[in-house]
DNA sequence: GCAAATTCATTTGTATACTAACAATAATTG
DNA sequence: CAATTATTGTTAGTATACAAATGAATTTGC
């Protein structure tokens, strides 16, 4: 089969950290190399880790953050619906969408606030806490699979690490 | 050496459930912490790095996969649109869109290949060769801005082990 | 040398994500 | 109490991201 060919295949790969600044040449890239920043490389391992999202989920399973919503909601009490987007770093722009999918879906009610006029109550329906358990153990094999690359002790200084950046 | 043993038992955590193994209530939460997952904190770091990417690089400035392009294409060279996407790890959709929005506002350019006619060639405009070195500068100040929580021997850990992630 | 497979770029559709502006409602404060 | 301020949710606009389908061009495999 052939495989994708990399851009390892086609591009002059600078290899490994070179000492070396190259001077002379008119360009003079300043030594920096994009593949070593922390935002590419978040970037990347996060596209990697939403591609097992996609397949441990399956097709018809909730997208990652539909999944933290419902997460949320599965201590099982009304929250408002920008709370929860509190609760799951997402904005209220962002979190309306989020919602509005999940209701589409009969996985969540939104239901008026009777104490302040201003908000709307979120919850998980019958759907959405039948389908809770089978979700929290993808989403535990999601993490597992994520973290394959990484022994234990990696896997938790990484998490440890990542805690410091927000 | 440390076996490559399933993370799947790290992730249970000793620390986070309280004793309370009965379970008379309904909801038997499962142990399962959103907080603590790799999923989430990596969300979590990138926002905020996206946001410190705004900010340095100011309202007129690149987005982040803008500025992937553009790096990449500092190097001199003409790169066709889809070798470009790989080397900035988008696919062709997302990187047609954002060479667009780049040629839009001058700072690329895309030229038919003639060896290739399916190719288009990407190559920086002068407006765009102009403006690199500033962007460079502004880049080296997000990643430092981005890992200033963390000590020098902590940050390297953290881009060792993220580079293990993809 | 030619059919089959692959690659390149594009288009469409769905889903985040954030900013900015807005209206309705609540809370605060002078 | 009235005026100001803050909060909540919504809408519109921009920009990733990826899947899937498509058409054109190039490679391949026999």
């Amino acid at each position: 089969m052939s495989r994708q060919d990399s851009v390892a295949d086609t591009v002059t790969k600078p290899t490994a950290r070179q000492h070396k600044p190259s001077s002379a040449s008119t360009a003079a890239p300043m030594d920096y190399v994009l593949d070593e920043q922390v935002g590419f490389l978040m970037r990347r391992a996060q596209q990697r880790h939403i591609a097992i999202f996609q397949r441990i989920m399956g097709d018809n399973g909730p997208t990652p953050t539909q999944f933290a919503a419902m997460s949320k909601l599965s201590a099982g009490e009304e929250i408002s619906q920008n709370l929860l987007g509190r609760m799951t770093a997402m904005d209220p722009a962002t979190i309306k969408g989020v919602i509005a999918r999940l209701e589409e879906r009969g996985l969540v009610e939104r239901l008026p606030d009777p104490d302040d006029q201003r908000r709307v109550r979120v919850r998980l329906s019958a759907k959405g806490r039948e389908a809770i358990p089978g979700l929290l153990e993808k989403a535990k094999a999601i993490t597992a699979a994520t973290l394959a690359p990484l022994s234990r002790e990696e896997a938790e200084r990484l998490l440890a690490l990542l805690a410091r950046l927000d």
